[in-house]
RNA sequence: GCCGGGGUGGUCGAGAGGCGAGGCGGCGGGCUGCAGACCCGCUUCACGUGGGUUCAAAUCCCACCCCCGGCUCCA
């Protein structure tokens, strides 16, 4: 267990050293997909970035319990499931489905909870009961519910938004719901014809929840009226999770949350991503062009969290190839049989954890870590070059790099993608002709059987020890 | 308008007063029949512009320009 590791707080705008609320445990509540689509890939480095704060937690030795929210009932879900007259529930588990195999596909770590909006529902009315009881919030004209902001004191604590200073919004319907000011928040909305077959009748009346109400009530369901950390994308500060801290803390009185985290936003080309600028990209767009998932992880871990990310294919092609080093380094430590370098590399390899730990702790700044992984590859790659390492010392290195491994969670998936299988008798018969064909120095035949490997996704390499394959991707068509 | 975050080499990106992180790409060299992997060198007077502070500024201060975001559904 550790006490250093430093985040940077939202609340107060700064790195904070991290102590849970209980000795050794975590409460993580991390704000999930709104199931109407396929996630892109920028939904993707919130999650990745809430993937790294989860393991790396767990690698300083915290039992963490995570809770991701599946939001299944909102405006966007409504109206599609109205257009295409299938049942709520048909059209979200769609999306859902295909949102835990791009979670699985990304390497990223199950949280242990995932609970869904609708399956809350009498939670979030007891909520809104009790937020009635207590004075926060008023029932509009037209039935629905609100929060009434002006009894939240600290209304604007986590966004530094003064509601004073708040500039009205072309779409802010002011009086059309019956709200008493524009900022007050819908906890509960009545039934309206355009809700089509979406409703819930309960004691507050037929209608359906606000879109906020849901993360505050799963939130201390799972975690408890206080939670350590909970994180996002920082386009979710204002309202959602200022509205989330209004709810809480006036039902419970109790501070909502101790640390909030909010990850970056990327861009595609320098450019806000969007449908209508033709750069929004799915996961899947990535997969369909030839793209490894894992490449794309690297990607979207490779730049500090709280910075933008601009994602470019040049770039994704980098994280590629950069990829492809950490395996290439794998596989050369698996052959090394020198007689060992002693004490020099027990201090590399003690320096480099102790720089990647001391990085990691540092608001996980995994991009410096990675730049000290990377030299310590190289420092290790000289001392093979020489054929200094031993065996055991290869698998010690081996061991350091999967303990690496386990915040990155790109290495060991990737060789399992790539293990070694039995060769086909056709390859292992293609392989032995090119050998007879060097031994006459019949060049020509030799580099026409290894071009046609190469095709098959199978690379050989000559080494002074012989002919070394691995299975590697055929070589994709340019773009 | 109000409130944030930024502008670093061919590219992606760390760093936040004093030795040019790292990845990727390109070029050259070593090794190799040739490749590949790996290593070395180069690509490098790198830090938006103009001032200022300092022995010393990418880093601090001031002004300006530009980009991205929040204020409206959004990761």
């Amino acid at each position: 267990m550790s006490n250093k590791i430093h985040l940077f707080n939202t609340l107060s705008r700064r790195k904070e050293p991290f102590t849970p609320l209980k000795e050794g445990k975590v409460t993580l509540y991390t704000c999930g997909p709104t199931v109407y689509d396929f996630a892109h890939i920028g939904n993707f480095r919130t999650y990745v970035f809430q993937d790294i704060l989860r393991r790396w937690l767990e690698y300083r030795g915290y039992k963490v319990i995570q809770v991701m929210n599946i939001t299944d009932v909102d405006d966007k879900i409504i109206a599609s499931v109205n257009r295409e007259k299938i049942p709520l529930k048909e059209y979200t588990k769609r999306y859902e489905r295909a949102f835990f195999e791009d979670l699985e596909a990304l390497n990223i770590e199950k949280a242990e909870y995932y609970p869904r909006a609708t399956e809350h529902i009498s939670d979030m009315v007891a909520l809104i009961q009790k937020l009635i009881e207590k004075g926060y919030a008023y029932r509009g004209d037209e039935g629905s519910i609100y929060f009434d902001i002006s009894k939240f004191r600290e209304y604007g604590k986590l966004s530094k938004i003064k509601t004073e200073q708040l500039r009205p919004g072309a779409r802010v319907k002011t009086n059309h719901y019956g709200k008493e000011s524009p900022y007050d928040f819908a906890l509960w909305k009545a039934w309206d014809k355009a809700d089509g077959a979406v409703f819930w009748e309960t004691s507050l009346g037929k209608g359906r929840p606000g879109w906020h109400i849901e993360c505050s009530v799963m939130a201390m369901k799972y975690l408890g009226e206080t939670l350590d950390i909970h994180s996002g994308g920082v386009d979710l500060i204002f309202p959602h999770h200022e509205n989330e801290i209004a709810q809480s803390e006036a039902a419970t009185g109790k501070p909502f949350v101790r640390y909030w985290l909010h990850s970056e936003h990327l861009q595609v080309e320098g450019q806000r991503m969007a449908k209508s600028l033709g750069n929004y990209y799915t996961l899947r767009d990535l997969i369909a062009k030839g793209y490894s998932p894992l490449a794309v992880r690297f990607l979207l871990l490779s730049t500090h969290y709280r910075q933008q990310l601009n994602f470019t294919f040049q770039a994704l092609e980098a994280a590629e190839n950069a990829l492809k080093r950490l395996l290439n380094f794998m596989e050369r430590l698996d052959e090394a049989d020198g007689a060992g370098v002693g004490e020099p590399l027990k201090k590399l390899m003690h320096e480099v954890l102790t720089k990647f730990e001391e990085n990691m702790d540092d608001d996980l700044n995994v991009t410096e870590a990675l730049a000290i992984l990377f030299n310590f590859i190289r420092e290790v790659n000289k001392l093979m070059d020489k054929n200094k390492v031993s065996q055991a010392e290869a698998k010690e290195i081996r061991q350091l790099m999967y303990k690496f491994d386990k915040i990155l969670g790109v290495i060991e998936k990737a060789e399992k993608l790539f293990e070694k299988g039995k060769l086909s008798r056709e390859i292992q018969e293609l392989i032995e002709k090119r050998e007879e064909a060097r031994k006459l120095k019949d060049w020509k035949t030799a580099d026409e059987i290894r071009e046609k490997l190469r095709q098959m996704g199978i690379i050989l390499e000559d080494t002074p020890k012989g002919v070394k394959w691995k299975i590697r991707r055929p070589p994709e068509p340019e773009f």
